[in-house]
RNA sequence: GGGGGUUUAGCUCAGUCGGUAGAGCAGUGGCCUUUUAAGCCAUGGGUCCGGGGUUCAAGUCCCCGAACCCCCA
């Protein structure tokens, strides 16, 4: 039983303890990682310090073979029965300690000099231990690890002990994050920060997660994206900002959408997207030969390349190319319908305007040709209402999108400075939301006085870090780039029923303590509201 | 929303036709001074995802539900 492991576990931690050993202590200090210790050449004499969690064991009566384990490395250790003290009793002593009441994921301190064994392998040959930590529960699998993909992502530290897929892919993912970072910081952006928690949602189009703050009284939402706010500062005065923003939108989960995932945004002033659009290459060629030493990544069977030029197609043209339309000769909704249904293209939402046909259109037939990097530009207007307008052609919005491997990675605008011609497309986007769009955006009044205060020419992007990451280390799931995703919880106490009485219970606070507020007269057409609702 | 799949010891997995619940790792006791998925001997450990049903008998068959995965819309 499991708790019989536990409890044999917590007696060897008192029998340390009676062994006069501190059993959780609180520093150690070492001369090198496991990783430096490897580097060091075979004749190096000093004496080395290096810790870590225990990860094998192989006990041999009177030599001992461990091996220690941190994220970047190990190490195997060599400990004997007469080599841990001068006093050959005490020696004895120290070396059963070990043996019997040191465990598997135990975390150790040793001291000793590097050696080789018979076979070659660099070890530390112990002259003295330190015990660091106890671990509690068995451990997993010791050669296939954890397997099991629900647990690798409830149970991350699992995963990361035992997987150095995982480990690497974090790895990649850190490095990846700091060489943007250090590309943009050396490009005059300035890092900021703006709020998740909101009174509105704004800057794409998605539905929020609402929330009620209680001392305010107010219902919250939390952000779908920082874009609104970064260009605030913008207005304020900044010429380039970025923010590695976390953002949630309360939709549909599949392996390439989270609920909960990391979007970097930039704001540059005077900037065009076609500056833009040559600035990202070099980021990105840059970043990627930096995080992943190489500009060839593998998709599966494919190898996609980051070193030639990007390709820059219009909308129209990779339409044109594979669906067999030209979307420019058809110049309303109706006429661009009829040329899918005459070409026999199946598309969902058959009834929506015309930039979401061509949007439909081009997700189905153009974008799964995309594989090699692809700057996509020429997007219809009506569906990028935060985007400005082209000079020669009104209707097309002066935007780009990367695409690789048919995700798309990047967004970024020429964006919209002018506020009449930004309130004019707000309100048509309010009237498509009425209209029953629930993708359409919702009217920001408060940003748009900001604008109104002025804006230079601004050239703005965004990237799904998670995605990015996913892209270069050609994970199957979002969830595996993710240090610890959202998932439903497990056992007991999960009940519809009980779950939703917990809801009811919360509302009803919220809803009273607003009711508390309100004129006998509104309560009493409250209640009717809710009456007809039954 | 529809279809398919997985769920058995702490972990990785077997389990035949419905007839006493299995292995390896990990654990425990013992042997072992160059192992490295160490080896050998002995040994403990089960809510077979949950709830119903059929049956003399259910891990296995039927129904309902849960978590996770995949595909489709």
């Amino acid at each position: 039983m499991s708790n019989e492991y536990r409890d044999r576990r917590i007696e060897k931690l008192e029998h340390l303890r009676e062994a006069g050993i501190t059993a959780y202590p609180d520093r150690f200090e070492r001369t090198h990682t496991l990783s430096e210790v490897k580097e060091l050449p075979d004749d190096w004499k000093d004496v080395v310090r290096i810790c870590g969690r225990l990860i094998a064991k192989r006990d041999m009566g009177k030599l001992t073979f461990a091996k220690l384990q941190d994220l970047d490395g190990d190490m195997q250790l060599m400990l004997t029965r007469g080599g841990l003290a001068e006093d050959e009793e005490e020696s004895r002593k120290l070396y059963k300690l070990f043996s019997k009441k040191i465990d598997l994921w135990d975390f150790v301190g040793v001291e000793g000099s590097i050696t080789r064994t018979k076979k070659g392998e660099l070890t530390l040959a112990v002259t003295a231990w330190t015990f660091l930590g106890k671990s509690l529960q068995s451990p997993p699998e010791k050669f296939k690890g954890v397997t099991d993909l629900e647990m690798n992502w409830r149970q991350r530290y699992l995963d990361l002990v035992t997987n150095q897929d995982s480990r690497d892919r974090f790895r990649l993912r850190t490095r990846m994050v700091r060489a943007i970072r250090a590309h943009l910081d050396e490009n005059s952006f300035e890092e900021v920060e703006t709020p998740i928690l909101c009174t509105q949602a704004s800057g794409a189009l998605a539905r929020p997660f609402l929330s009620h703050h209680n001392s305010m009284n107010m219902p919250v939402v939390m952000r779908i994206a920082p874009e609104t706010y970064l260009k605030r500062l913008i207005v304020a005065g900044y010429d380039r900002v970025y923010e590695f923003a976390r953002c949630f939108r309360n939709e549909g989960m599949d392996a390439s959408h989270l609920q909960d995932f990391t979007m970097l945004e930039y704001y540059a002033s005077y900037w065009n997207y076609e500056d833009n659009m040559a600035f990202t290459e070099t980021m990105l060629r840059k970043v990627i030969q930096e995080s992943l030493g190489t500009l060839q990544i593998k998709r599966g069977e494919r190898t996609i390349d980051f070193a030639g030029e990007w390709p820059r197609v219009t909308l129209r043209d990779t339409i044109l190319e594979h669906a067999g339309i030209d979307i420019d000769t058809c110049d309303d909704a109706d006429a661009l319908r009829a040329a899918v249904e005459a070409k026999g293209i199946e598309l969902e939402k058959l009834g929506a305007g015309r930039g979401s046909l061509v949007d439909q259109l081009y997700k189905r037939t153009a974008r799964p040709n995309l594989i090699q990097p692809t700057f996509l530009i020429g997007h219809p207007t009506d569906l990028s209402p935060l985007a400005r307008r082209n000079d020669d052609d009104p209707r097309r919005a002066d935007r780009f999108q990367l695409v690789v491997d048919s995700w798309e990675v990047i967004n970024a605008y020429s964006e919209l400075v002018d506020p009449l011609d930004q309130r004019a497309r707000l309100e048509d986007q309010a009237a498509q939301k009425s209209a029953g769009d629930d993708e359409a955006m919702s009217h920001d009044d408060d940003y748009l006085l900001a604008m109104e205060y002025g804006m230079p020419p601004i050239s703005g992007w965004g990237m799904g870090i998670d995605r990015f990451v996913a892209l270069l280390c050609d994970a199957p799931n979002l969830r595996d780039v993710v240090w610890f995703p959202l998932l439903k919880p497990t056992g007991p106490g999960r009940e519809p029923v009980r779950v939703a009485s917990e809801l009811i219970e919360s509302w009803k606070e919220q809803l009273g303590r607003l009711c508390g507020q309100l004129a006998p007269k509104d309560l009493e057409r409250l209640s009717a509201t809710l009456e007809a609702l039954k």
